[in-house]
DNA sequence: ACCGCTTTGTGCACGGGTTCACAAGCGCGT
DNA sequence: ACGCGCTTGTGAACCCGTGCACAAAGCGGT
Protein backbone atom coordinates (compact mmCIF):
# COMPACT_ATOMS: atom_id res chain seq x y z
CA UNK A 1 0.00 0.00 0.00
CA UNK A 2 2.13 3.01 -1.10
CA UNK A 3 0.33 6.31 -0.50
CA UNK A 4 -3.42 5.77 -0.40
CA UNK A 5 -5.08 7.54 3.23
CA UNK A 6 -8.39 6.43 2.22
CA UNK A 7 -9.87 3.79 -0.08
CA UNK A 8 -11.27 5.68 -3.00
CA UNK A 9 -14.51 6.39 -3.73
CA UNK A 10 -16.57 5.37 -7.20
CA UNK A 11 -16.70 7.86 -8.79
CA UNK A 12 -17.61 11.72 -7.30
CA UNK A 13 -17.96 11.67 -3.46
CA UNK A 14 -20.97 9.54 -2.87
CA UNK A 15 -19.85 7.63 0.44
CA UNK A 16 -17.32 8.83 2.83
CA UNK A 17 -15.16 6.29 2.03
CA UNK A 18 -13.73 3.91 4.84
CA UNK A 19 -10.20 4.66 6.78
CA UNK A 20 -7.76 2.03 6.26
CA UNK A 21 -7.32 1.54 9.73
CA UNK A 22 -10.70 0.66 10.31
CA UNK A 23 -11.26 -1.63 7.57
CA UNK A 24 -8.42 -3.68 9.47
CA UNK A 25 -10.41 -3.72 12.42
CA UNK A 26 -13.48 -4.39 10.93
CA UNK A 27 -12.71 -8.29 10.77
CA UNK A 28 -11.72 -8.07 14.79
CA UNK A 29 -15.35 -6.66 15.43
CA UNK A 30 -16.74 -9.16 13.17
CA UNK A 31 -15.52 -12.06 14.69
CA UNK A 32 -16.26 -11.08 18.16
CA UNK A 33 -19.60 -10.25 17.03
CA UNK A 34 -20.46 -13.53 15.28
CA UNK A 35 -19.13 -15.59 18.90
CA UNK A 36 -22.06 -13.17 21.03
CA UNK A 37 -24.44 -14.20 17.86
CA UNK A 38 -23.88 -17.90 18.57
CA UNK A 39 -24.03 -17.30 21.99
CA UNK A 40 -27.82 -15.81 22.23
CA UNK A 41 -26.72 -11.94 22.45
CA UNK A 42 -28.93 -9.61 20.75
CA UNK A 43 -26.85 -6.38 21.61
CA UNK A 44 -23.28 -5.20 22.75
CA UNK A 45 -22.42 -1.72 24.13
CA UNK A 46 -19.17 -0.25 22.18
CA UNK A 47 -17.80 -0.70 25.84
CA UNK A 48 -18.49 -4.41 26.15
CA UNK A 49 -17.98 -4.88 22.11
CA UNK A 50 -15.00 -2.56 22.35
CA UNK A 51 -13.48 -4.82 25.53
CA UNK A 52 -13.78 -7.87 23.50
CA UNK A 53 -12.13 -6.36 20.66
CA UNK A 54 -9.30 -5.10 22.66
CA UNK A 55 -9.34 -1.32 21.62
CA UNK A 56 -11.11 1.86 23.00
CA UNK A 57 -14.83 2.43 22.95
CA UNK A 58 -14.55 5.75 21.42
CA UNK A 59 -12.50 4.26 19.00
CA UNK A 60 -14.93 1.10 18.17
CA UNK A 61 -17.94 3.51 17.73
CA UNK A 62 -15.67 6.13 15.38
CA UNK A 63 -15.00 2.79 13.58
CA UNK A 64 -18.78 1.51 13.22
CA UNK A 65 -20.25 5.63 12.38
CA UNK A 66 -17.96 4.95 9.59
CA UNK A 67 -19.89 2.60 8.19
CA UNK A 68 -23.57 4.27 8.94
CA UNK A 69 -25.71 5.11 12.18
CA UNK A 70 -26.50 1.15 13.12
CA UNK A 71 -27.40 1.27 16.80
CA UNK A 72 -29.76 3.36 19.15
CA UNK A 73 -28.81 5.46 21.95
CA UNK A 74 -28.91 4.28 25.43
CA UNK A 75 -29.06 0.49 24.20
CA UNK A 76 -26.41 -0.35 22.30
CA UNK A 77 -25.85 -2.13 18.87
CA UNK A 78 -28.15 -5.12 17.41
CA UNK A 79 -25.43 -7.70 16.75
CA UNK A 80 -27.05 -9.71 13.87
CA UNK A 81 -27.43 -6.53 12.16
CA UNK A 82 -24.05 -5.32 12.87
CA UNK A 83 -22.41 -8.61 11.79
CA UNK A 84 -24.74 -8.20 8.42
CA UNK A 85 -23.57 -4.73 8.30
CA UNK A 86 -19.87 -5.60 8.83
CA UNK A 87 -19.95 -8.45 6.50
CA UNK A 88 -21.67 -6.49 3.39
CA UNK A 89 -19.11 -3.41 3.56
CA UNK A 90 -16.01 -5.42 3.76
CA UNK A 91 -17.37 -7.44 0.43
CA UNK A 92 -18.12 -10.55 2.36
CA UNK A 93 -21.47 -11.71 0.78
CA UNK A 94 -19.69 -12.46 -2.25
CA UNK A 95 -17.84 -15.34 -2.62
CA UNK A 96 -13.60 -15.43 -3.60
CA UNK A 97 -11.84 -18.13 -5.30
CA UNK A 98 -8.40 -18.80 -3.81
CA UNK A 99 -5.66 -20.45 -4.68
CA UNK A 100 -2.55 -21.56 -3.12
CA UNK A 101 0.76 -22.02 -4.51
CA UNK A 102 3.65 -23.44 -2.87
CA UNK A 103 2.47 -27.29 -1.56
CA UNK A 104 5.71 -26.91 1.24
CA UNK A 105 5.00 -26.75 4.81
CA UNK A 106 3.70 -23.50 5.20
CA UNK A 107 1.50 -24.22 2.29
CA UNK A 108 -0.08 -27.56 3.62
CA UNK A 109 -0.86 -25.77 6.59
CA UNK A 110 -2.80 -23.35 4.64
CA UNK A 111 -4.52 -25.53 2.88
CA UNK A 112 -5.97 -27.38 5.92
CA UNK A 113 -6.68 -24.17 7.95
CA UNK A 114 -10.31 -23.58 8.62
CA UNK A 115 -10.44 -19.68 9.12
CA UNK A 116 -10.18 -19.84 4.83
CA UNK A 117 -13.39 -21.40 3.73
CA UNK A 118 -15.72 -20.11 7.00
CA UNK A 119 -16.42 -16.46 5.60
CA UNK A 120 -16.59 -17.02 1.82
CA UNK A 121 -13.28 -18.06 0.65
CA UNK A 122 -13.10 -21.10 -1.69
CA UNK A 123 -9.62 -22.78 -2.07
CA UNK A 124 -10.24 -23.88 -5.49
CA UNK A 125 -6.37 -25.10 -6.39
CA UNK A 126 -2.90 -26.02 -4.61
CA UNK A 127 -0.10 -25.44 -7.01
CA UNK A 128 3.15 -26.84 -6.97
CA UNK A 129 6.38 -27.05 -8.84
CA UNK A 130 7.14 -30.43 -7.97
CA UNK A 131 6.22 -33.48 -9.69
CA UNK A 132 6.42 -35.55 -6.92
CA UNK A 133 3.69 -33.83 -4.90
CA UNK A 134 1.34 -33.16 -7.51
CA UNK A 135 -1.89 -35.58 -7.18
CA UNK A 136 -1.78 -35.88 -3.47
CA UNK A 137 -4.97 -35.45 -1.86
CA UNK A 138 -5.11 -31.74 0.76
CA UNK A 139 -8.02 -31.26 2.39
CA UNK A 140 -9.98 -33.06 -0.50
CA UNK A 141 -8.16 -30.98 -3.14
CA UNK A 142 -5.69 -32.05 -5.32
CA UNK A 143 -2.14 -30.76 -5.79
CA UNK A 144 -1.87 -30.04 -9.55
CA UNK A 145 0.75 -28.65 -11.32
CA UNK A 146 2.09 -25.18 -11.31
CA UNK A 147 1.84 -25.44 -15.04
CA UNK A 148 -1.99 -25.21 -15.37
CA UNK A 149 -1.87 -22.00 -13.03
CA UNK A 150 -3.19 -20.12 -15.69
CA UNK A 151 -5.98 -22.41 -16.50
CA UNK A 152 -7.05 -22.66 -13.11
CA UNK A 153 -7.44 -19.04 -12.89
CA UNK A 154 -9.37 -18.55 -15.82
CA UNK A 155 -11.49 -21.60 -15.19
CA UNK A 156 -12.44 -20.60 -11.68
CA UNK A 157 -12.51 -17.13 -11.93
CA UNK A 158 -9.98 -16.94 -9.20
CA UNK A 159 -9.41 -13.04 -7.72
CA UNK A 160 -7.00 -13.64 -4.69
CA UNK A 161 -3.79 -15.73 -5.16
CA UNK A 162 -1.41 -17.28 -2.05
CA UNK A 163 2.09 -17.77 -2.27
CA UNK A 164 3.85 -20.03 -0.27
CA UNK A 165 6.54 -20.42 -2.24
CA UNK A 166 10.17 -20.23 -1.21
CA UNK A 167 11.61 -16.48 -1.82
CA UNK A 168 13.32 -17.23 -5.17
CA UNK A 169 9.96 -18.37 -6.87
CA UNK A 170 7.62 -15.60 -5.51
CA UNK A 171 8.13 -12.99 -7.84
CA UNK A 172 7.03 -15.27 -10.68
CA UNK A 173 4.66 -16.84 -9.59
CA UNK A 174 3.40 -13.40 -8.85
CA UNK A 175 3.77 -12.31 -12.47
CA UNK A 176 1.82 -14.92 -13.60
CA UNK A 177 -0.57 -14.67 -11.13
CA UNK A 178 -1.31 -10.70 -12.28
CA UNK A 179 -1.02 -11.82 -15.70
CA UNK A 180 -3.61 -14.54 -15.79
CA UNK A 181 -5.83 -11.90 -14.17
CA UNK A 182 -5.51 -12.24 -10.40
CA UNK A 183 -5.77 -8.78 -8.52
CA UNK A 184 -5.05 -9.41 -4.76
CA UNK A 185 -2.00 -11.36 -3.57
CA UNK A 186 -1.44 -12.50 0.14
CA UNK A 187 2.73 -13.28 0.30
CA UNK A 188 3.66 -15.13 2.65
CA UNK A 189 7.44 -15.65 1.01
CA UNK A 190 10.08 -13.24 2.37
CA UNK A 191 10.54 -10.66 -0.43
CA UNK A 192 9.12 -7.47 -1.84
CA UNK A 193 6.97 -8.11 -4.58
CA UNK A 194 6.87 -5.47 -7.11
CA UNK A 195 2.69 -5.09 -8.85
CA UNK A 196 1.28 -3.15 -10.95
CA UNK A 197 -0.76 -0.12 -9.66
CA UNK A 198 -4.42 -1.92 -9.72
CA UNK A 199 -3.18 -5.01 -7.65
CA UNK A 200 -3.15 -5.39 -3.78
CA UNK A 201 -0.47 -6.84 -2.15
CA UNK A 202 -0.68 -8.13 1.73
CA UNK A 203 2.61 -9.77 3.35
CA UNK A 204 2.68 -11.85 6.25
CA UNK A 205 6.10 -12.48 7.34
CA UNK A 206 6.88 -14.48 10.71
CA UNK A 207 10.72 -13.69 10.87
CA UNK A 208 9.70 -9.90 10.94
CA UNK A 209 7.20 -10.60 13.62
CA UNK A 210 9.73 -12.20 15.41
CA UNK A 211 12.42 -9.42 14.76
CA UNK A 212 9.99 -7.45 16.17
CA UNK A 213 9.63 -9.07 19.27
CA UNK A 214 13.37 -9.22 20.19
CA UNK A 215 13.47 -5.39 19.83
CA UNK A 216 11.28 -4.92 22.85
CA UNK A 217 12.46 -7.68 24.42
CA UNK A 218 16.16 -6.31 24.44
CA UNK A 219 14.67 -3.10 25.30
CA UNK A 220 13.00 -4.86 28.32
CA UNK A 221 16.10 -6.14 28.94
CA UNK A 222 18.01 -3.12 28.97
CA UNK A 223 15.87 -1.13 31.30
CA UNK A 224 15.97 -3.96 33.77
CA UNK A 225 19.40 -3.60 33.75
CA UNK A 226 19.49 0.15 34.26
CA UNK A 227 17.17 -0.31 37.09
CA UNK A 228 19.64 -2.42 38.31
CA UNK A 229 22.12 -0.50 38.41
CA UNK A 230 20.03 2.54 39.48
CA UNK A 231 19.41 0.71 42.62
CA UNK A 232 22.78 -0.93 43.38
CA UNK B 1 -0.30 -1.92 22.09
CA UNK B 2 -2.15 0.16 23.86
CA UNK B 3 -0.65 3.58 23.77
CA UNK B 4 3.01 3.91 23.51
CA UNK B 5 3.63 6.13 20.82
CA UNK B 6 8.06 5.60 20.61
CA UNK B 7 9.55 2.98 22.48
CA UNK B 8 10.48 4.31 26.26
CA UNK B 9 14.07 5.29 26.97
CA UNK B 10 15.74 3.60 29.57
CA UNK B 11 15.99 6.16 32.28
CA UNK B 12 16.78 9.89 31.65
CA UNK B 13 16.65 10.92 28.24
CA UNK B 14 19.73 9.27 26.53
CA UNK B 15 18.94 7.05 23.37
CA UNK B 16 16.11 9.22 21.26
CA UNK B 17 13.99 6.21 21.28
CA UNK B 18 12.98 4.49 17.94
CA UNK B 19 9.64 4.65 16.11
CA UNK B 20 7.62 1.90 16.20
CA UNK B 21 7.00 2.03 12.36
CA UNK B 22 10.15 2.33 11.69
CA UNK B 23 11.11 -1.23 13.75
CA UNK B 24 8.45 -2.48 12.02
CA UNK B 25 10.84 -1.51 8.54
CA UNK B 26 14.24 -2.63 9.86
CA UNK B 27 13.94 -5.95 9.49
CA UNK B 28 12.69 -5.43 5.78
CA UNK B 29 16.21 -3.27 5.14
CA UNK B 30 18.02 -5.74 6.75
CA UNK B 31 17.15 -8.70 4.62
CA UNK B 32 17.54 -6.58 1.51
CA UNK B 33 21.10 -5.52 2.89
CA UNK B 34 22.11 -9.29 3.64
CA UNK B 35 21.27 -10.06 0.62
CA UNK B 36 23.09 -7.22 -1.01
CA UNK B 37 26.19 -8.26 1.09
CA UNK B 38 26.14 -11.89 -0.38
CA UNK B 39 25.86 -10.52 -3.80
CA UNK B 40 29.29 -8.69 -2.91
CA UNK B 41 28.13 -5.13 -3.04
CA UNK B 42 30.10 -3.07 -0.65
CA UNK B 43 27.55 0.32 -0.84
CA UNK B 44 24.14 1.14 -1.38
CA UNK B 45 22.46 4.82 -2.03
CA UNK B 46 19.58 5.23 0.08
CA UNK B 47 17.81 5.21 -3.42
CA UNK B 48 18.66 1.38 -4.60
CA UNK B 49 18.18 0.16 -1.12
CA UNK B 50 14.36 1.77 -0.76
CA UNK B 51 13.56 0.91 -4.33
CA UNK B 52 14.33 -2.95 -3.15
CA UNK B 53 12.43 -2.64 0.44
CA UNK B 54 9.55 -0.95 -1.45
CA UNK B 55 9.76 2.28 0.46
CA UNK B 56 10.95 6.45 -0.52
CA UNK B 57 13.87 6.99 -0.69
CA UNK B 58 13.36 9.67 2.25
CA UNK B 59 11.37 7.39 4.35
CA UNK B 60 14.38 4.97 4.53
CA UNK B 61 16.42 7.73 5.11
CA UNK B 62 14.73 9.25 8.18
CA UNK B 63 14.56 5.49 9.35
CA UNK B 64 18.20 5.34 9.47
CA UNK B 65 18.97 8.86 10.99
CA UNK B 66 17.31 7.37 13.86
CA UNK B 67 19.78 4.54 15.21
CA UNK B 68 22.62 7.17 14.44
CA UNK B 69 24.89 8.82 11.49
CA UNK B 70 26.49 6.22 9.61
CA UNK B 71 26.62 6.46 5.75
CA UNK B 72 28.74 9.00 4.28
CA UNK B 73 27.66 11.54 2.46
CA UNK B 74 27.88 11.68 -1.63
CA UNK B 75 28.57 7.92 -1.63
CA UNK B 76 26.07 5.84 0.54
CA UNK B 77 25.97 3.62 3.19
CA UNK B 78 28.65 0.67 4.10
CA UNK B 79 26.39 -2.30 3.58
CA UNK B 80 28.13 -4.76 5.95
CA UNK B 81 28.03 -1.98 8.09
CA UNK B 82 24.71 -0.98 8.15
CA UNK B 83 23.98 -5.17 8.35
CA UNK B 84 25.21 -4.71 12.01
CA UNK B 85 24.14 -1.88 13.06
CA UNK B 86 20.51 -2.84 12.47
CA UNK B 87 21.13 -6.44 13.91
CA UNK B 88 22.94 -4.18 16.85
CA UNK B 89 19.82 -2.50 17.40
CA UNK B 90 16.89 -4.76 16.97
CA UNK B 91 18.82 -7.17 19.68
CA UNK B 92 19.70 -9.57 17.28
CA UNK B 93 23.24 -10.00 18.23
CA UNK B 94 21.98 -11.82 21.19
CA UNK B 95 20.14 -15.51 21.49
CA UNK B 96 16.42 -16.38 21.92
CA UNK B 97 14.56 -19.20 22.75
CA UNK B 98 11.31 -19.69 21.62
CA UNK B 99 8.45 -22.57 22.59
CA UNK B 100 5.78 -23.49 20.19
CA UNK B 101 2.83 -24.53 21.53
CA UNK B 102 -0.04 -26.31 19.63
CA UNK B 103 1.33 -28.90 16.87
CA UNK B 104 -1.56 -28.72 14.10
CA UNK B 105 -1.06 -28.09 10.74
CA UNK B 106 0.08 -24.45 11.46
CA UNK B 107 2.30 -25.25 14.18
CA UNK B 108 3.90 -28.16 12.40
CA UNK B 109 4.66 -25.98 9.77
CA UNK B 110 6.05 -23.39 11.91
CA UNK B 111 8.75 -25.99 13.79
CA UNK B 112 10.15 -26.66 10.19
CA UNK B 113 10.01 -23.10 9.30
CA UNK B 114 13.40 -21.58 8.62
CA UNK B 115 13.02 -18.14 9.14
CA UNK B 116 13.53 -18.60 12.93
CA UNK B 117 16.93 -20.25 13.11
CA UNK B 118 18.36 -17.91 10.82
CA UNK B 119 18.39 -14.99 12.90
CA UNK B 120 19.31 -16.01 16.54
CA UNK B 121 16.20 -17.46 17.18
CA UNK B 122 16.13 -21.29 18.80
CA UNK B 123 12.98 -23.35 18.77
CA UNK B 124 13.57 -25.22 22.49
CA UNK B 125 10.58 -27.25 22.19
CA UNK B 126 7.48 -27.97 20.73
CA UNK B 127 4.49 -28.69 22.72
CA UNK B 128 0.73 -29.75 22.58
CA UNK B 129 -2.13 -31.66 24.67
CA UNK B 130 -2.61 -34.01 22.59
CA UNK B 131 -0.73 -37.47 24.00
CA UNK B 132 -1.21 -39.23 20.38
CA UNK B 133 1.22 -36.73 19.15
CA UNK B 134 3.95 -36.35 22.12
CA UNK B 135 7.27 -37.88 20.95
CA UNK B 136 6.78 -37.82 17.82
CA UNK B 137 9.71 -36.34 15.45
CA UNK B 138 9.44 -32.80 13.62
CA UNK B 139 12.77 -31.14 12.33
CA UNK B 140 14.72 -32.92 14.20
CA UNK B 141 12.81 -32.37 17.83
CA UNK B 142 10.76 -34.33 19.71
CA UNK B 143 6.89 -32.81 20.54
CA UNK B 144 6.24 -32.69 24.56
CA UNK B 145 3.16 -32.41 26.34
CA UNK B 146 1.99 -29.37 27.16
CA UNK B 147 2.00 -29.96 31.01
CA UNK B 148 5.86 -29.67 30.76
CA UNK B 149 5.23 -26.20 29.46
CA UNK B 150 6.79 -24.52 32.84
CA UNK B 151 9.72 -26.68 33.17
CA UNK B 152 10.50 -26.37 29.75
CA UNK B 153 10.55 -22.29 29.95
CA UNK B 154 12.55 -22.80 33.05
CA UNK B 155 15.15 -24.89 31.88
CA UNK B 156 16.13 -23.14 28.68
CA UNK B 157 14.72 -19.57 30.32
CA UNK B 158 12.78 -19.03 27.30
CA UNK B 159 11.44 -15.39 26.23
CA UNK B 160 9.06 -15.57 23.62
CA UNK B 161 6.26 -17.95 23.04
CA UNK B 162 4.22 -18.80 19.63
CA UNK B 163 0.78 -19.66 20.25
CA UNK B 164 -0.41 -21.99 17.54
CA UNK B 165 -3.27 -23.64 19.11
CA UNK B 166 -7.11 -23.71 18.40
CA UNK B 167 -8.55 -20.56 19.78
CA UNK B 168 -10.45 -22.02 22.24
CA UNK B 169 -6.43 -22.98 24.03
CA UNK B 170 -5.22 -19.66 23.26
CA UNK B 171 -5.77 -17.46 26.61
CA UNK B 172 -5.02 -20.40 28.89
CA UNK B 173 -1.84 -21.03 27.32
CA UNK B 174 -1.51 -17.61 27.49
CA UNK B 175 -1.60 -17.36 31.22
CA UNK B 176 0.94 -20.11 31.95
CA UNK B 177 3.28 -18.89 29.31
CA UNK B 178 3.20 -15.30 31.08
CA UNK B 179 2.95 -16.80 34.56
CA UNK B 180 5.97 -18.97 33.95
CA UNK B 181 8.14 -16.07 32.94
CA UNK B 182 7.87 -15.44 29.21
CA UNK B 183 7.70 -11.39 28.17
CA UNK B 184 6.97 -11.90 24.15
CA UNK B 185 4.12 -13.55 22.57
CA UNK B 186 3.48 -14.41 18.95
CA UNK B 187 -0.37 -15.30 18.54
CA UNK B 188 -1.90 -17.59 15.53
CA UNK B 189 -4.77 -17.92 17.01
CA UNK B 190 -7.56 -15.68 16.35
CA UNK B 191 -8.66 -14.34 19.41
CA UNK B 192 -7.81 -11.02 21.14
CA UNK B 193 -5.53 -11.74 24.34
CA UNK B 194 -5.10 -9.77 27.70
CA UNK B 195 -1.70 -9.75 28.85
CA UNK B 196 -0.42 -7.81 31.37
CA UNK B 197 1.10 -4.54 30.85
CA UNK B 198 4.80 -5.62 30.58
CA UNK B 199 3.92 -8.35 27.99
CA UNK B 200 4.07 -7.63 24.44
CA UNK B 201 1.99 -9.61 21.87
CA UNK B 202 2.06 -9.74 18.14
CA UNK B 203 -0.92 -11.17 16.14
CA UNK B 204 -0.78 -12.44 13.22
CA UNK B 205 -3.94 -13.57 11.49
CA UNK B 206 -4.36 -15.32 8.02
CA UNK B 207 -8.20 -14.74 8.04
CA UNK B 208 -7.74 -10.94 8.51
CA UNK B 209 -5.49 -10.66 5.70
CA UNK B 210 -7.99 -11.99 3.25
CA UNK B 211 -10.76 -9.83 4.78
CA UNK B 212 -9.17 -6.80 4.57
CA UNK B 213 -8.14 -8.54 0.62
CA UNK B 214 -12.03 -8.96 0.14
CA UNK B 215 -12.76 -5.67 0.89
CA UNK B 216 -10.11 -3.89 -1.42
CA UNK B 217 -11.48 -6.91 -3.62
CA UNK B 218 -15.56 -5.72 -4.21
CA UNK B 219 -14.06 -1.55 -3.73
CA UNK B 220 -12.21 -2.52 -7.29
CA UNK B 221 -15.29 -4.32 -8.76
CA UNK B 222 -17.51 -1.75 -7.82
CA UNK B 223 -15.15 0.81 -9.35
CA UNK B 224 -15.18 -1.00 -12.69
CA UNK B 225 -19.33 -1.22 -12.42
CA UNK B 226 -19.61 2.47 -11.88
CA UNK B 227 -16.88 2.86 -14.97
CA UNK B 228 -18.77 0.55 -16.97
CA UNK B 229 -22.05 2.13 -16.56
CA UNK B 230 -20.35 5.71 -17.02
CA UNK B 231 -19.13 4.73 -20.58
CA UNK B 232 -22.79 3.09 -21.25
C1' DA C 1 -46.46 13.42 29.06
C1' DC C 2 -42.31 14.21 31.17
C1' DC C 3 -37.93 13.40 33.42
C1' DG C 4 -33.77 11.14 34.09
C1' DC C 5 -30.60 7.49 32.88
C1' DT C 6 -27.91 5.39 29.52
C1' DT C 7 -25.36 5.08 25.33
C1' DT C 8 -24.40 6.62 20.77
C1' DG C 9 -22.33 9.80 17.47
C1' DT C 10 -19.03 13.46 16.70
C1' DG C 11 -16.34 18.09 16.95
C1' DC C 12 -11.89 19.12 18.41
C1' DA C 13 -7.32 18.99 19.83
C1' DC C 14 -3.17 16.35 20.04
C1' DG C 15 0.60 13.38 18.41
C1' DG C 16 2.98 10.33 15.33
C1' DG C 17 4.29 9.41 10.62
C1' DT C 18 5.19 10.67 5.94
C1' DT C 19 6.80 13.63 2.45
C1' DC C 20 9.12 17.50 0.41
C1' DA C 21 12.82 20.25 -0.30
C1' DC C 22 17.12 21.92 0.83
C1' DA C 23 21.31 22.69 3.33
C1' DA C 24 25.43 20.21 4.90
C1' DG C 25 29.10 17.30 3.80
C1' DC C 26 32.15 14.07 1.36
C1' DG C 27 34.93 12.50 -2.64
C1' DC C 28 36.90 12.98 -7.01
C1' DG C 29 38.86 15.14 -10.85
C1' DT C 30 41.46 18.85 -12.39
C1' DA D 1 43.93 23.29 -3.41
C1' DC D 2 39.58 24.07 -5.09
C1' DG D 3 35.23 23.51 -6.99
C1' DC D 4 31.64 20.41 -8.79
C1' DG D 5 28.43 16.78 -8.42
C1' DC D 6 26.37 13.44 -5.74
C1' DT D 7 24.07 11.71 -1.57
C1' DT D 8 22.98 12.03 3.12
C1' DG D 9 20.63 14.07 7.03
C1' DT D 10 16.93 16.96 8.66
C1' DG D 11 13.64 21.11 9.36
C1' DA D 12 9.00 21.93 8.38
C1' DA D 13 4.46 21.30 6.51
C1' DC D 14 0.90 18.13 5.93
C1' DC D 15 -2.13 14.26 6.82
C1' DC D 16 -4.05 10.37 9.17
C1' DG D 17 -5.39 8.33 13.32
C1' DT D 18 -6.46 8.54 18.30
C1' DG D 19 -8.72 9.98 22.47
C1' DC D 20 -11.48 13.17 25.10
C1' DA D 21 -15.51 15.22 26.25
C1' DC D 22 -20.01 16.51 25.32
C1' DA D 23 -24.25 17.15 22.94
C1' DA D 24 -28.01 14.50 20.70
C1' DA D 25 -31.24 10.90 21.27
C1' DG D 26 -33.80 6.87 22.56
C1' DC D 27 -36.05 4.07 26.55
C1' DG D 28 -38.44 3.20 30.74
C1' DG D 29 -40.62 4.35 34.83
C1' DT D 30 -43.72 7.43 37.17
Amino acid sequence: MPERGRTVEGRQGRRPGIPDATVARLPVYLRVLSGLAESGVATVSSEVLAGSAGVGPAKLRKDLSHLGSYGTRGVGYDVDFLVYQISRVLGLTQHYSVVIVGVGNLGHALAGYGGFSTRGFRVVALLDVDHARTGEQIAGLAVRHVDELEAVIEEHDVQIGVIATPAVAAQDVCDRLVAAGVTSVLNFAPVVLSVPEEVDVRKVDLSIELQILAFHEQRKALSALANDEATA
